[in-house]
DNA sequence: AGACTGACTCCAA
DNA sequence: GTTGGAGCCAGTC
């Protein structure tokens, strides 16, 4: 297990649920801004039933970043049921949902 | 060690 | 809002 990975893991399982954060967040978090693609490398080599909630974690755009569509819609559902809402494209406000938000939804 | 891959991002048309 | 191209990084063979 490289140190990376056990970083990347632990940055993870701490976005509380019914929140999101972005691969290049993650990184950020690290101290390494331009390791978005290595996020996504770390956390490809888990599953479903890891510990690590991997799922809250989606691109910039707010887009689950998976190509297997069957896979990206069980995740779209698992997020939806810990209180992450979808639009009709199939993409999460990241300035509600996103761990990194600064301001509350509810904002004056 | 070297080359390929892809669950990323940024920027310019 | 899209699309294409170019950096970056870790994992795998």
């Amino acid at each position: 297990m490289t140190d990376f990975r056990t970083r990347v893991y632990e940055t993870v399982t701490r976005i509380p649920m019914g929140s999101v954060c972005s691969y290049g967040d993650v990184a950020a978090l690290l101290g390494k801004p331009q390791a978005a693609r290595g996020v996504g490398a770390a956390l490809s080599v888990l599953d479903e039933t890891e510990e690590v909630p991997w799922w809250r974690v989606v691109n910039r755009s707010g887009e689950i970043s998976i190509s297997h569509l069957s896979l990206s819609r069980r995740l779209q559902r698992v997020l939806e049921r810990e209180g992450v809402e979808f639009d009709a494209r199939g993409r999460i406000d990241m300035e509600r949902f996103g761990w990194d938000r600064r301001d509350g939804p509810s904002g004056p």
